[in-house]
DNA sequence: CCGGATCCGAATCGATACTG
DNA sequence: CAGTATCGATTCGGATCCGG
């Protein structure tokens, strides 16, 4: 461990130290989307070997980032610290600019419902929320409710069932329900209309309209620079 | 390579493929504060092996995060590209957030020009910048001279000199010039006045008066949330 | 001195199997 | 559910070497 030191007093390096280990931020991130059971952040992180997982969760837990409790008779959640929240602006911004990085997906790349919620919040541009929507997103095997109100974003986790206290799924129905696959990304990065996604077959609107659409777009936007 | 994929199409994979393996965010750190020769940055980075920032700085190319410019007799320079460069304000906050988790120095730990250069910055809050300040900081063999100015702050630095191109030195003297050790830190977060900091022995003013430490107290300050 | 490339042992990571 | 154990594959670290 001291071995492997940087050997630089520096608070950037100390930062790099305790989050920037191999998988280290996937799991703060899937952190960040709410409490998870070790099993979850396996299922959500599924290339992670289990003992990498386990050294992790142990290294984070030294360095105060997150922490193991128990629930009554639920089994060990972990979760982030106050300190270790303090993460989420960096990592949201950290997702903006390699959202602007990625290109199409390899073969065997997924989608995650924790990395879908968080790709949704570094997207949403809270100064265009004046107005509300209500909209369901399915992107794969994954299906979000998420509810724009106040300048704020609610995400909920529909398919797959979020673990084990998930918020309350909304009452009533979203005015807006679509499909969609990765190249989702381009109508976030504003290079694709709603219309042209609509007619290239890259969203399927499933319930509302085109309108609705558009206003989804306006909200989740990350455009360069 | 592939086989080390993540295997998740999501931007803040992407951002952590591209920039946290092993020193490519302390390489990126040295050329925040500017251009620099591989020499350079194997002196600022002491303890990197030299294949080591070869791989770093060529996937680091790759990814369009830096570039190689060759300088007309004065050998190679790496740069960050625009893109790179916008990772300014994440390292920036990585370093406000790692800084309060930095306990005492390990007994190899160095301060570089660069770091030190960087931490100013991390510290600096320039909504506390009306009133200029003119000064010049010593930590071990490092010697910077800094000017806050407009809600500004620039920084040269002394000794070692910067390469190969550094900003002209300001004409003039400081109004303040002091010297210190990594327990600097503990005035940057507050926990002990400039006055305990001079009398402890932790800082020692070589130029101008308490009053002036006052205010670069004021001014690099990191608080804990 | 600058800008690396090469080689090799040590540590880490990845995949699978196994356990309380 | 929540990990530990094992073992081959990779990467990292340290040192040396090399062409300009």
């Amino acid at each position: 461990m001291a071995a492997r030191s940087y050997g630089q007093y520096c608070g950037i390096t100390t930062a790099v130290e305790l989050v920037t280990e191999r998988w280290a931020l996937l799991i703060i991130r899937d952190l960040l989307v709410g409490p998870r059971r070790y099993t979850d952040l396996k299922q959500g992180l599924p290339k992670i070997p289990t003992n990498i997982l386990s050294a992790r969760l142990k290294e984070l837990q030294e360095g105060g980032v997150i922490r193991r409790v128990a629930l009554p008779r639920c089994g060990l959640l972990y979760e982030l610290t106050e300190y270790g929240h303090e993460l989420e602006p960096i990592v949201l911004a950290l997702g903006r600019w390699g959202f602007r990085a990625m290109g199409d997906p390899a073969a065997d790349d997924i989608v995650t419902a924790d990395s879908l919620t968080m790709a949704l919040r570094t997207a949403f541009r809270p100064e265009f929320a004046s107005v509300p929507l209500d909209f369901q997103i399915q992107v794969g095997e994954v299906e979000l409710r998420a509810q724009v109100a106040d300048g704020g974003l609610k995400i909920v986790q529909i398919a797959p069932p979020a673990p084990p206290v998930g918020g309350a799924l909304p009452a009533g129905e979203p005015e807006l329900r679509f499909a969609s696959g990765p190249d989702i990304r381009h109508l976030i990065a504003g290079t694709l209309t709603a219309a042209e996604a609509v007619e290239q077959g890259v969203v399927t609107i499933l319930r509302g309209d085109l309108p609705l659409l558009e206003r989804f777009a306006e909200l989740f936007r990350i455009s360069a620079a």
